[in-house]
DNA sequence: CTTAGGG
DNA sequence: CCCTAAG
């Protein structure tokens, strides 16, 4: 409560927005003036510290390392000594802001209600982030001195230790908003009130301004820029940098993006408030949701995270392998291309580090630049001639894919293109915008509308948002929302909100192992490659996603159904949650075994056949059995070139044939396998093979 | 729970 | 593979 208040304070009266575009010196004033205005409280504390932090800062990187320096926010406050420490470091290995280093641990969503927060502090984070913990720490403190809370804390009644005096900070958004989630995220991180605060600020009267405004922590190249999604605000540390403060841009419907530049230190984030939700839901079977509601006021604001963690957690089938860890690892790292692009991707450790390689710091500065926001993605556009989008990459967060062992490559190939398809089948639709507003009038040249110089370009920011609507799905549908940030020169983190998918991930099925058939053929061959798979997928995976990304997650499609993704108009398909087996063919030596088995016990006695020959095979029930061989029989009574899928050798087919004939006369029911052909012969005598119609032997 | 079949 | 009616 008293958070809110006094940020609704703060936000009311100050006007953060224009601070951070501004030019480092106009900065300056701005904090300035914040620390001036008496109204202020938790904030001006703040403030004041990323004025002193921003400066100090400014003085002792300004010389070394100019641009680098920049792209970091450092916010130092009494913390500076680590931050120098640890933040060169940083921003010389990772190019970027953090990307390397600012990935942050995130703790387990297991525990929805208390992740956020809670976690924060638990979580191990990484040096640079500790500085960072300790930064806030050092301001809530001041902050709470001032309105002797200490209660402050936890937000949300959850525990968040060393932030606790940042939450306040959190406040809600000013206002109204709390739908942004904005409000209702509160800290997701503590890292992030700060910056929280001051998109509140902003949101309130105008969100892609906050946008703007906040994410502006630019780096001095210009081109940087730092999107956070939902609540993030730029922190104090954001401040400091920007030389050049993009744009951010955010969510016209619902949320707004905001930039973070804290992406480094975030740890955690709130996703966009709805949009990540919305975005989010579908794409996963709404199993893995279903926790999410649990989350409170976080999850709507950083369904990211959540969703992260959370779908793992609730995945039935597949989780089995270690859904938590991946969850409960999620990294956001910044990733910075060398071109100016720089792709922020959050991962959860997978392949994150596969981006990292671009060396380039926060080099340029080019000039014409922007930022798209898709989803949770961050592209940096460049602005070459006229307006053209130079979309460096595009990565797909985290793609939970069930993989049967049997699945071929190929066919995970084509699960993952249908899930990335089915989340951006409706197209993507462009917005447009410059300096925080929405440029609606397509028809406007770009002189007309301001485009014109790199600063403005500076400014310009694109919104990717999906075409086809969706009906926000309560659990979650599938449907993503990538955004895709760019950004220059610095790194971008991504948008909380958006990481939700993060990486490529492979479920494996649950029945991997061993296949230990009983007798006979090993059906379970076929695992073969998942490895492999999966491993390509985590390669693929390393990008975060924005909120579409989320939707990325993708849903093995014809194949596995584990995570049945659900496309846009999934309505129409049965009960959310049911989700279909993973479809598993049958290999020729699980083939060779049903037959066998069925040679033996004959049709009828499934049951028994299952626990003869399948035993083993958990994914194979008597009643697969029994459809398998009903389609074996079908199969080999049509031509071979009618024949799909893996080819079964005549010869087996053969056996189908006289089995099915033989098991049709003797009515497989009778048990005894031999009833007929013993019965009547020799019963006693020794007969163990039978000779059937077509010559096949069957033992008896 | 099993079978047997249709979907 | 799913779903279900029948045993």
């Amino acid at each position: 409560m008293v958070f809110k208040k006094r940020q609704s304070h703060g936000f009311n009266n100050l006007h953060f927005p224009s601070v951070p575009k501004a030019p480092r010196s106009a900065r300056r004033a701005f904090h300035k003036r914040i620390v001036e205005d008496s109204q202020i409280c938790a904030f001006e504390l703040l403030a004041s510290l990323a004025g002193k932090l921003l400066q100090e800062s400014e003085s002792s990187s300004a010389s070394s390392n100019a641009s680098d320096a920049n792209d970091r926010p450092a916010i130092s406050d009494g913390v500076v000594k680590r931050e120098q420490v640890e933040t060169k470091p940083v921003k010389t290995e990772c190019l970027d802001l953090g990307s390397c280093e600012e990935s942050i641990f995130l703790p387990d969503y297991g525990s929805p209600s208390s992740d956020s927060r809670g976690s924060l502090n638990e979580i191990p984070l990484p040096a640079e982030s500790d500085a960072i913990l300790e930064r806030y720490s050092t301001v809530s403190n001041s902050d709470s001195s001032e309105k002797g809370n200490s209660d402050v804390k936890p937000i949300q009644g959850e525990k968040a230790p060393k932030l606790e005096g940042v939450p306040p900070v959190t406040v809600e958004p000013c206002d109204e908003k709390p739908e942004n989630g904005v409000g209702s995220q509160p800290l997701a991180d503590g890292m992030e009130t700060q910056g929280l605060i001051l998109d509140n600020a902003c949101s309130s009267k105008d969100p892609m301004k906050s946008c703007l405004r906040n994410p502006a922590l630019i780096n001095s190249d210009n081109t940087a820029i730092h999107l956070s999604h939902g609540n993030s605000l730029p922190r104090a540390s954001d401040l400091k940098h920007g030389n050049g403060v993009k744009l951010g841009i955010r969510d016209d419907d619902e949320n707004i993006f905001r930039f973070n530049k804290l992406s480094s230190r975030r740890k955690a984030f709130r996703p966009s408030s709805r949009i990540g939700d919305r975005r989010i839901r579908k794409l996963l079977s709404s199993k893995y949701w279903k926790a999410a509601p649990k989350l409170k006021d976080y999850e709507l604001t950083r369904p990211l995270f959540a969703d992260l963690g959370m779908k793992p957690l609730h995945h039935k089938r597949k989780l089995s392998c270690n859904p938590d860890k991946t969850q409960g690892d999620i990294l956001y790292k910044r990733r910075k291309f060398s071109d100016r692009s720089v792709v922020i991707a959050s991962d959860r450790g997978f392949s994150g580090e596969s981006v990292c390689n671009s060396p380039e710091k926060g080099t340029s500065g080019d000039n014409g630049s922007a930022v798209l926001c898709y989803g949770g993605f961050l592209f940096v556009v460049k602005l070459l001639v006229s307006v053209k989008l130079n979309i460096k990459s595009f990565k797909i967060p985290e793609l939970f894919i069930d993989v049967p062992e049997t699945l071929t490559v190929g066919s995970l190939k084509r699960t993952v293109v249908e899930a990335v398809t089915s989340l951006l089948g409706g197209g993507l639709r462009v917005g447009l915008v410059l300096h925080g507003k929405k440029v609606r009038d397509d028809n406007r040249t770009l002189l007309q509308t301001g485009i014109t110089s790199a600063e403005s370009l500076e400014t310009l920011g694109f919104t990717l948002e999906p075409n086809s609507v969706q009906a926000p799905v309560p659990l979650c549908s599938e449907e993503p929302h990538a955004i895709l940030p760019c950004e220059t020169s610095h790194l971008i983190s991504r948008s909380p909100e958006t990481t939700i998918v993060e990486s490529l991930k492979l479920i494996d099925s649950p029945r991997l192992a061993p296949s230990p058939p009983t007798n006979q053929v090993d059906y379970n061959s076929e695992t073969t490659d998942q490895e492999p798979l999966s491993s390509n997928a985590d390669i693929v995976a390393d990008n975060k996603s924005p909120s579409d990304s989320k939707a990325l997650v993708a849903v093995e499609p014809a194949s596995a159904e584990a995570l049945a993704v659900v496309p846009l108009n999934q309505k129409s398909r049965r009960s959310e949650n049911v989700q279909r087996r993973t479809r598993r063919p049958f290999s020729v030596s699980e083939v060779e075994a049903l037959v066998q088995a069925v040679e033996e016990l004959g049709t009828g006695r499934w049951r028994d056949v299952k626990l003869r020959s399948f035993d083993n095979a958990d994914h194979r029930t008597y009643v697969d059995l029994k459809d398998k061989w009903k389609t074996l029989v079908h199969t080999a009574q049509i031509a071979p070139q009618q024949r799909r899928g893996e080819p079964v050798p005549q010869k087996l087919l053969d056996r189908v044939l006289a089995a099915h004939s033989y098991w049709s006369q003797h009515q497989a029911k009778q048990h005894t396998k031999n009833a007929a052909a013993v019965a009547t012969a020799t019963a006693t005598a020794t007969p163990t093979v039978l000779q059937i119609t077509d010559g096949q032997a069957i033992e008896a």
